[in-house]
DNA sequence: ACCCATGTTCTTTTT
DNA sequence: GAACATGGGT
């Protein structure tokens, strides 16, 4: 059997009807002429224009599929790019659905996890070490802090932000120092004092044995140029190469694509081993470059902030010569009244190829706008109409709420919590950011790297041992004077003046990190609680979580946690313990992969990786990270000017145009519904300021929206109306059929439950990740401070509690802004008793009864 | 060296 | 309204 025959693909797309006919190809069956033509175009260079929700995704896996199944590539001859972790699962999963077990050694990763793959191994030739440290922006920031205060670098109003960005945009322009200084101008005393900072960065990294973010992409184009021979291995192995959202590559990322599709150079062909086999050459004798197939659509190139650069693929043609085109314009996902919307507002960008999107499907409902007195307002609408939808019969998974900037979730979710539907907040990836979280990453980072003089100072405070900022500077300048290693520093401390508690604590936590390190490589944990089960296996390194596990206990970092009076302690004490839980995952999911690959994997995480599809959750998340998803039903909060449009990007070249994209892709993801909201007044950083509508609101067709409460009503009011009186000013006839659609709702919670079930831990019967419980706590410890009126850190404002509060039905009760209600029921058990009550004023509600900001009343 | 209290500065989007 | 920096007290 041969290892390319194409197994039964199941059941994608079509598949139902193709099984019993011969004719009918699986990969081409159901494709629109377009896609078909992008899955089986041969040729150096493809151009796949694909509109949103034009199939991009199905058209890619497909092609990759057929390029195997024509035995065209083994599977090893391809990387595939994606913008996420997520997207590149998602792919290589669908590419075996069609394949089998004959799509395995594919390269399917992000641009960064690839880079760092080759990194790894070719580490040695930068005299970078393969344990290299991956710099998040935190580091690089912490790095430059330290630069900055040494060169009083701050009084010319640098700050590690700002040189950061620099650093960073020219790092995405292969700009290096040398480079940037020979051009920069001399006269400038900023200037100079910028290139001091740069220079300075640059080689405490090298030190450090670190790359930040941008570098994993440049220094791996500056490698293949400066060491050909390495190119060639990489240029030979790939012979077809996928990018999906080229539109936003940077030109690094550019550069890096460009190197890897040139044909080998002949000088190196010979000197391939294993030599270069007669059929890879071509008439010339040369092996010629890998093919390259690119996915993008200008329409959503969203990411110039960072470098990205719309000529990559408006000047594709040019660039690949002999390059084919495929548009794909029929949308697959939305109705026509979104995809008109969708159109009216990018219609607007004049720089653009024109494009229309359309759909045979019809044009579906209308989008819903609203228009809130306060950000409240506008979130209440939003977990009411999420609510409804529900009923519906959309699952919370089907659903998903955009903003632009991270910091509107705060309203939404406090109304959310408070309206008991399950959310998460996607692209806080807040946990790996926690300092508790941090420092106990920094243990491990620094056994994989005791160079990383970041991590190291890090954990040489946590947790407090008496080594401050003194002992730690003479420590480092010792380092570097011996030119070894921190640890090896920590271990010769006699060497130096340090008094005996000092000495003795350095001592204890050297003597740690040794232990640590054996154990990592797998010299054998020697007097701690050794894994179970291996015996005296030299080679096998620990895994990760045992790694973990003796770092605190050792450290003894959650009991000291524990015994501070403080709660947000226990909360932290419980995130190290998470941690663990979420190593040990690691180590099942991947065993004997290593520490490496496990900070790998932490510090390449992006915001859209942590979406689970059968979390059962309403996914809460800025329209960046949205770019590639798609929902049922889409809210998109906070339409007014300078939100979106952002007050930042308003001065900016081009700045509105980026964000008039950014609301395109945010449109273009609603499948069914769509929904507009703003609030008339924002209050942003304390006190309260007018809003106006967007500009890109009055860009969409009037008749398109129904509008529940529209700009106009809200602004006539005269704005800043309190919440209890915008409560009763909606429209009467809403509530008449919110109230007829909830008795039914009263009578399916009732039977099933389910409402509960939609409240208590998502998927509660489902082995849940270590994440989704930390997630899951930390939204409970903000259900509390919600309900405790919003006062976190004053005293006496406890979280509310209304704790054994009985309840029955038939009970009334009067909650603070819904006013006075009738208990109909009461489900679920202990914290997650909820109360199903009819308002006199808006209908039926549910209710979390230990949370809502009710009274019983008698 | 550590702890606590009081000011101060922000807020775009992210691998 | 929160993270952070700074400065005084122990």
């Amino acid at each position: 059997m041969s290892e390319f025959e194409l197994l039964d693909p199941g059941a994608p797309m079509g598949g139902a009807f193709g099984s019993g006919d011969a004719s009918v190809d699986p990969l081409l069956d159901g494709l629109n002429p377009a896609q078909e033509r992008a899955v089986i175009a041969r040729g150096p260079a493809l151009l796949i224009v694909a509109g949103a929700g034009s199939g991009k995704t199905r058209v890619l896996t497909h092609r990759i599929a057929h390029l195997i199944r024509e035995k065209e590539a083994w599977p090893s001859q391809i990387l595939a790019i994606t913008f996420t972790n997520k997207a590149a699962a998602e792919m290589r999963e669908r590419i075996s659905g069609l394949l089998g077990a004959a799509s395995e050694g594919m390269w399917v990763s992000t641009f960064h996890s690839a880079c760092v793959r080759i990194l790894r191994r070719e580490a040695e030739r930068f005299g970078y070490v393969a344990g290299f440290t991956i710099y998040d922006s935190a580091d690089s920031r912490a790095l430059l802090k330290r630069i900055i205060k040494e060169l009083d670098a701050d009084t010319y109003g640098f700050t590690p932000a700002n040189s950061g960005s620099k650093i960073s945009k020219l790092k995405n322009e292969l700009t290096d120092v040398d480079a940037y200084a020979a051009t920069a101008a001399v006269g400038d005393p900023r200037e100079r004092l910028f290139i001091e900072i740069f220079r300075m960065y640059e080689q405490e990294l090298r030190r450090a044995n670190a790359f930040d973010f941008d570098d994993l992409i440049g220094q791996t184009v500056h490698l293949f140029r400066a060491h050909p021979d390495v190119a060639a291995v990489y240029q030979r192995r790939f012979r077809h190469i996928l990018v999906d959202e080229y539109q936003d590559t940077n030109h690094a990322q550019y550069s890096l694509i460009r190197e890897l599709t040139r044909p080998v150079a002949t000088a190196e062909v010979e000197r391939l081993v294993p030599p270069a086999r007669e059929r890879e050459l071509d008439g010339l004798g040369q092996i010629p470059g890998a093919s390259l197939t690119v996915v993008g659509d200008s329409d959503q190139s969203i990411y110039a902030f960072r470098g990205a650069d719309i000529r990559n693929i408006v000047e594709f043609e040019r660039d690949f010569v002999g390059a084919e085109v495929v548009k794909l314009e029929q949308n697959y996902r939305s109705t026509q009244n979104i995809l008109t919307a969708a159109n009216a507002v990018i219609g607007n960008n004049f720089d653009r190829q024109e494009k229309n999107l359309w759909t045979s499907e019809g044009d579906g409902a209308k989008i819903v706008g609203f228009t809130g007195y306060s950000q409240h307002d506008e979130a209440r609408f939003v977990a009411e109409e999420i609510e409804d939808l529900h009923r519906e019969g959309f699952d919370y998974n089907d659903i998903a709420v955009f903003y632009r900037t991270n910091s509107q979730t705060r309203a939404l979710e406090e109304l959310l919590i408070r309206a008991a539907i399950p959310y998460r907040v996607l692209g806080g990836t807040k946990f790996y950011e926690r300092a508790e979280v941090k420092d106990a990453m920094a243990y491990l980072t620094s056994i994989a790297n005791p160079y990383d003089p970041i991590a190291w100072s890090r954990l040489l405070g946590a947790p407090k041992r008496g080594i401050g900022p003194m002992a730690e500077a003479q420590l480092a300048n010792f380092q570097e004077a011996q030119g070894i290693s921190l640890h090896e520093a920590m271990l010769r401390c006699d060497e130096l003046a340090f008094g005996p508690k000092v000495r003795g604590s350095i001592l204890g936590l050297a003597e740690l990190l040794t232990r640590a390190s054996k154990m990592a490589v797998g010299g054998g944990a020697t007097d701690v609680t050794a894994a179970p089960g291996e015996d005296a296996e030299e080679k096998t390194p620990a895994p990760v979580g045992d790694l973990l596990k003796l770092i605190l206990d050792e450290t003894e970092m959650i009991e000291k946690l524990r015994a501070k009076r403080d709660p947000q302690d226990d909360a932290r004490a419980e995130n190290l313990e998470e941690l663990i839980a979420v190593a040990r995952e690691f180590d099942v999911k991947q065993p004997g992969a290593g520490l490496l690959a496990f900070l790998t994997e932490v510090s390449l995480v992006a915001a859209a990786d942590d979406l689970d599809d059968s979390s059962g959750t309403v996914s809460l998340m800025t329209m960046h990270t949205a770019k590639g998803l798609e929902y049922r039903a889409v809210f998109i909060t906070g339409v007014e000017e300078g939100l979106i449009p952002h007050q930042m990007s308003v001065d900016e070249v081009g700045g509105v145009n980026e964000e008039r994209r950014l609301m395109y892709v945010g449109i273009t993801r609603a499948r069914e519904r769509l929904y507009i909201t703003l609030a008339s007044t924002r209050a942003t950083f304390g006190d309260i300021s007018v809003a106006m509508p967007s500009r890109f609101l009055q860009e969409i067709p009037e008749g398109l929206i129904d509008w529940r409460q529209s700009p106009g009503e809200v602004t006539s009011r005269g704005g800043t109306a309190s919440r209890a009186l915008n409560a009763s000013a909606r429209p009467g006839a809403g509530y008449a059929s919110r109230g007829s659609r909830s008795t039914e709702s009263a009578v399916s919670f009732g039977s099933n439950s389910s409402g509960a079930a939609a409240v208590s831990e998502p998927a509660s019967g489902n082995m849940q990740s270590a994440l989704d419980q930390w997630r899951e706590r930390k939204r409970a410890a903000k259900a509390a401070q919600a309900a405790g009126g919003g006062f976190p850190n004053t005293i006496g404002a406890g979280a509310r509690d209304n704790g054994d509060l009985e309840l029955t039905a038939g009970d009334r009760l009067r909650h603070d802004d819904y006013g006075e209600g009738r208990v109909t029921s009461v489900t679920g058990a202990g914290t997650k008793r909820i109360a199903h009550v009819v308002f006199d004023s808006v209908g039926e509600r549910k209710l979390l009864v230990k949370l809502a900001p009710i009274t019983k009343l008698d």
